[in-house]
RNA sequence: GGGCCCAUAGUAUAGCCUGGACAGAAUGGGAGCUUGCGGAGCUUCAGACCGGGGUUCGAAUCCCCGUGGGCCCGCCA
């Protein structure tokens, strides 16, 4: 058990009330309100505070103290040895297994083949992917799903422009499918000999299978891009029309079980009400819908897996959708309905509204990318003119910026994307987090370089000396650290690559240690990263990640600016913030390696 | 017409599940900070809980009624 949660749990017991935090760290550590035991037992809560310090207490704790109705309670200084222990591990976060090794099943990205991936598809993609990283990184079995849908209305309406519309440019990759979906999305409406054709080509999907094929393929290699760059990975990606699993088996079964009926124009459909409205199972024509599949879907992957929790993540647009689906999986007597769940989020909307494929207002995921990309470039360029410019670094910089922007929001708010501001590189933003990752890099970094001896630092420093020389003969002193700066990034030996990080031997902690209130602060907030990591795990709520990571971060650049580490005044002082500078690079690599952005040791 | 969701400084956002000490950061605005481990930074000032009831010792948080906005409501996905 981590620090953090054995002090509260023995404290708990030690005084037998909860505990709580307070909100105002300079408060107390943990404290105890005792309003509503103190009315639970007739007493004053003042008293039963006072009485409360008096009693003995944890050893994670060194002193107690009664502030009106609230007991306090202070951290000692095992508490905090621990955490320096703890937060230094590579697997810190990790829980113990539960009873079940069942997997969790997360399904997210979804985009159509035929269509191009753009904005909106991000958030289900960035949103799943973190779930199942706070997933792994505790220590959970997860699968990785993205079911791509192959057999709708929108593969039969491209198939059938393909084969109609033949004076438009030729297929050749996904964007130029995007005109053909525009074109007879368009035309479908005024054309009832276009509509029938689509009907036709639906009905009989296998007779066109060269043309599914192709768009199938062009989509996804299009799609893998879109993945790479967002470092996005999945473990099945089943296609429907390749899934072995026969929809209309499902219906047979909701019509036996008296849960779904046949209208008189043959369209067939539920009986969930009361507990929830209807839905079309079948057309009227026979055809599946994307309910029918889903229904299909749910069994299919529960044949699989045998799940835990299965997730899927959507825009709240479907809400109603998989509640029905839900509905229908218990009542058809499924076991494992009540883990089938779906989390919805809300859209993200462009300044001129509603993002829509089918009306041509679209913003291309890759487009993003690159803008994003592009963006970080001049904003190295502007803060550092003289280093030379890094691909890798703008990318981490950029996509880790559109990432970070999208996960910080709630899941229910929509968000309003204009790709002029989006973007941010201060305050609360992804750059601050890896930034504040990149000065400890740098501290840990130097270190070493002095403890390999005087002729390592000679060698590990040459060129920076150069740099810092030149500097200090001109007159410009604004300048002067950015020519450091670029020296450094210039010199490749300076910088210690990420295994020779690993395994930088720090000097142990003295005896005792003397932490001030920026320490403290810092150490408080380490400790916490296995709280917010469960909390995004069982929740589904990233957001509260970012907001973490960005309290360790400004817990970080606070201690940075309090507290010298390499020129301390004393041996043990250096040692104890150099232990805790390597705790901190640890927690912020691991919460932005969950959030899915590049950690990076400069930029 | 019915259902679900949202409403917090100028802008954008956390806290709401599980009620508790002056509502937390950010950005923009004001004032400072660099002989120093990287200024994408630090310190500091001003600025907000949609309205009205209710429950409670105590409500941003729970309940009710409004107002404003989003989404959905059988053959799209």
């Amino acid at each position: 058990m981590y620090a953090l949660t054995t002090a509260k749990k023995t404290l708990e017991a030690a005084v037998g009330m909860p505990v709580g935090s307070p909100k105002d760290a300079t408060q107390a550590d943990v404290c105890v309100p005792c309003f509503a035991p103190a009315k639970k037992e007739g007493k004053n809560p003042a008293e039963l505070a006072q009485s409360l310090v008096r009693k003995t207490f944890p050893p994670a704790f060194e002193r107690a103290t009664a502030a009106g109705p609230y007991a306090n309670y202070f951290f000692s200084e095992t508490f905090y040895r621990q955490v320096i222990s703890e937060t230094a591990q590579p697997d810190y976060g990790c829980q113990p297994m539960p009873k079940s090794k069942a997997p969790y099943v997360l399904e997210y990205s979804q985009p159509n083949p035929g269509k191009p991936m753009h904005l909106g598809h991000i958030r289900s993609t960035i949103i799943g992917d973190v779930c199942a990283n706070a997933l792994q990184h505790m220590g959970r079995p997860v699968v990785r799903l993205n079911y791509l849908n192959d057999r709708g209305a929108h593969i039969a309406e491209l198939i059938t422009a393909m084969e109609t519309f033949k004076d438009l440019p030729k297929v050749t990759d996904e964007k130029s499918l995007l005109a053909y979906y525009v074109k007879i999305k368009a035309d479908i409406e005024n054309d009832p000999a276009l509509k029938e054709k689509t009907r036709q080509v639906l009905e009989h999907l296998k007779d066109h299978e060269k043309q599914l094929v192709k768009i199938r393929d062009m989509s996804w290699a299009a799609f893998q891009r879109n993945y790479d760059a967002l470092g996005v990975t999945f473990d099945d990606i089943p296609f429907e029309t390749t899934l072995e699993s026969d929809s209309r088996a499902r219906v047979q079964e909701c019509l036996d079980k008296k849960l779904a009926k046949k209208e008189p124009d043959g369209t067939i459909i539920t009986q969930l009400e009361p507990e929830t409205s209807n839905t079309v199972l079948l057309r009227s024509n026979g055809t599946p819908l994307y309910f029918t599949s889903d229904l299909a879907l749910a069994d299919w992957k529960w044949a699989k897996y045998h799940f835990d929790t299965s997730m899927i993540f959507t825009a709240s647009e479907q809400n109603l959708h998989f509640r029905q689906l839900q509905t229908l999986l218990t009542k058809l007597g499924r076991t494992y309905a009540p883990n089938y769940l779906h989390k919805g989020f809300g859209l993200i909307r462009l300044t001129e509204g509603k993002l829509s494929t089918r009306q041509g207002r679209v913003v291309l995921l890759e487009d993003v990318i690159r803008s994003v990309t592009e963006e970080a470039n001049d904003q190295m360029k502007a803060r550092n003119p003289d280093a030379k410019p890094e691909e890798a670094i703008a990318r981490a910089v950029g996509i880790g910026a559109l990432k970070y922007g999208v996960l910080k929001v709630k899941l229910e708010k929509d968000i309003t994307f204009d790709p002029k501001t989006e973007v941010q590189f201060e305050g609360d933003t992804s750059a601050y987090v890896q930034y504040a990752h990149v000065r400890a890099c740098a501290i840990l970094d130097k270190f070493a370089g002095q403890a390999e001896g005087p002729h390592a630092v000679q060698n590990a420093n040459g060129k920076g000396e150069k740099g810092k020389a030149a500097a200090n003969s001109g007159k410009e002193k604004n300048n002067k650290k950015k020519e450091k700066i670029a020296a450094q990034s210039n010199a490749t030996p300076a910088r210690l690559s990420a295994s020779a990080m690993e395994s930088i031997q720090l000097p142990p902690l003295p005896a005792k240690l003397d932490l001030n209130e920026s320490e403290r602060l810092l150490l408080k907030k380490l400790a916490e990263f296995p709280d917010a990591l469960d909390y995004v795990a069982t929740t589904m709520q990233p957001h509260a990640l970012c907001e973490y990571a960005l309290q360790v971060a400004k817990a970080f650049t606070s201690f940075y600016a309090a507290s010298p580490v390499l020129t301390a005044e004393k041996a043990g002082l250096k040692a104890q913030r150099l232990h805790i500078t390597a705790s901190t690079k640890n927690v912020l690599a691991l919460a932005l390696g969950v959030l899915g952005i590049n950690a990076l040791e400069k930029m």
